[in-house]
DNA sequence: CTTGATATCGAAATCGTTTTCGAATCCGAG
DNA sequence: CTCGGATTCGAAAACGATTTCGATATCAAG
């Protein structure tokens, strides 16, 4: 049950290795007779070229690697989604593998990926990454190299992201405008530079309405998880009463709030707002609905594939390659949580 | 920067192609020195074998295929990850790609992994598959195939389930417990085994506890999604206000009835209470907090790798390998909403 | 000093493509 | 009929590893 080879289909149509090969890849130097026959033929068996032996000659592997943080993750999985999309329609197969938000395991999947000779590697930094050296070592390889989301300000490469800092500030634009003074923030760890600008959007926010800056209000999710947002909940309710909104990091703390205040009874979002950040799946079917900013997933993967395929070619023809960076537009979504 | 082979290495260590590439197989015809000293200067130089030239010769690629029917989806999610951890730590590399429940893509998706030549392949089956000639065409390649979660009685190949029909007997079981008598279940499409199971297991408590079995309380969510479950919830309470308990299929439509019955300010669980099936992490965050049937996706996709594993290594030593089903232990996980 | 067994190493074939370059054929113009 | 160019094909050398099998070196026994 062994796959057919160039050989059998050219012992099949008494011609040459050589020949069958080349009327495949349409070189102008095979009559367009024995192209059709071999073609036909070829089209008759399902036949195409062993993809490791075209390998070692052309050294492209028509697959790329794609390192996330999270797997259980609903805008990472879309994001995947449209990589992996993309990819399909050029051909491309897509090797995943997974950081869990660890510096060292990202170095040792971008090692794999290396080693495995992919033809380009899109990544979307750990939490924990505090240095880009490895980052460097794609680069110095020469492979194309492209960051989504969670880029790196230090690593000169192509990114795809999106204005945390302005997305952060409507958001809290949106609260101060529906009344609320006293906004605290559930922010990211200190690290990815997505934390630090959403940080920054709500600063400037405050500071552009008049708010004070209160840093203890200001209260940092580590993980980023729904736990964390439940926590910080019960005390902001207990040590903090005055405050009448929130602008969380992300979908998950928000949500994590929102459940301990119901538990509470306490109105959202009267007595206190809540507000997210990716527009989760299951935002929109909480009670309250969680507003939100939309951040599309599905758009930036495809985005970023386009940008390594672009790069790929320019390298191909030996051209030089400066990288680009992306800004993919975020969206306000008022549900009933503000 | 083109990477390394071995015949640098040869040169580099005044040695033969052949030994360098013995010794670092370990083969017994080369001194423990010069063994020695071979890896000493190839993890130096941070060596390895090209993958690809070394499939050509080995017909090993070292990469498994798996498909799945949705990616943003937190149950196939955590297949995903446990595929891919175990994948891992035997040196595998997973290539990933989506059959969004197309029976058409499906098919596709298997052929471009046939022709990448993996190792092996794993597959949820797609909602929309009705027959399973692709499927076997696989198994007639004679390359080891796992299906999981979403399987087929008539394909004689490993697979790795979860007992569904006695996993929503226990559900429905326990809304009968808790004194339910008119319980309506949303079910899902009419393909795929695990519907079909469901439903079966729904049946069988009703029996069992001298329930009436009524064909008007089965509604079908042919996407499973939240939308339906909103919708049919609304149904239920304007033309069968008798229903007291609805067992969903799985989560998503479960909360989807919840955000309705919230919005209609209905109690859950007195006037009506609401069971789920999969676990999935925002299960356990909406209020009230949804009970459910916990479905260990880590555990499943671990599984899958290593039956495909076991049966390679047969099908390398020439044996015969016949295949094995695995039944996954679910559990109920009871909550707010029963 | 020969012989035979036992280590230790390398030459070369092989996996299945791609691609260069040379050979063969054909045809029309002179 | 010959010669030139155009057309069409194949032989063979890569690509980078693995593995068979033969060659050499070593050493103890006779």
């Amino acid at each position: 049950m062994r796959n057919l080879t160039l050989k059998d289909i050219a012992t099949a149509l008494n011609l040459s290795i050589t020949t069958v090969s080349k009327a495949l890849k349409d070189y102008p130097d095979v009559s367009p007779k024995t192209k059709a026959r071999v073609k036909a033929y070829t089209k008759e068996v399902n036949f195409t070229p062993n993809a490791y032996a075209a390998y070692l000659r052309t050294q492209e592997s028509k697959i790329i690697g794609v390192i996330i943080p999270r797997l259980n993750h609903y805008f990472f999985s879309n994001v995947l989604k449209g990589i992996m999309k993309a990819a399909e329609e050029e051909g491309y197969m897509v090797i995943v593998l997974n950081s869990e938000e660890s510096y060292e395991l990202e170095k040792k999947q971008i090692d794999r990926l290396l080693k495995q000779n992919v033809d380009g590697i899109l990544l979307s930094i750990a939490d924990s990454t505090h240095d880009t050296s490895h980052i460097d070592n794609i680069l110095a390889q020469n492979i194309p190299l492209v960051l989504f989301d969670k880029y790196s300000k230090l690593s000169q490469c192509s990114s795809v992201i999106v204005n945390d800092q302005n997305a952060a500030f409507t958001a809290v634009e949106h609260l101060i405008k529906s009344g609320k003074k006293n906004i605290a923030h559930l922010r990211g760890p200190l690290l990815p530079q997505n934390s630090i600008d959403r940080f920054l959007g709500y600063r400037k926010a405050l500071e552009k309405y008049g708010l004070p800056y209160k840093k203890e209000w200001v209260f940092t999710c580590q993980d980023i998880t729904s736990d964390e947002g439940y926590a910080y909940a019960k005390y902001i309710l207990e040590k903090h009463p005055e405050i009448d909104a929130i602008f969380a990091v992300a979908d998950m703390p928000a949500i994590g709030a929102i459940k301990y205040f119901n538990e509470q009874n306490i109105a959202i979002p009267e007595k206190i707002a809540v507000i997210g950040f990716s527009n989760w799946k299951i935002s929109g079917l909480i009670t309250p609905a969680l507003s939100t900013v939309n951040q599309p997933g599905e758009t930036m993967g495809r985005k970023a594939f386009e940008l390594f395929y672009k790069e790929l070619q320019l390298l191909k023809k030996g051209k030089k390659v400066d990288y680009q960076i992306v800004e993919i537009e975020t969206s306000l979504i008022v549900r009933d949580s503000t």
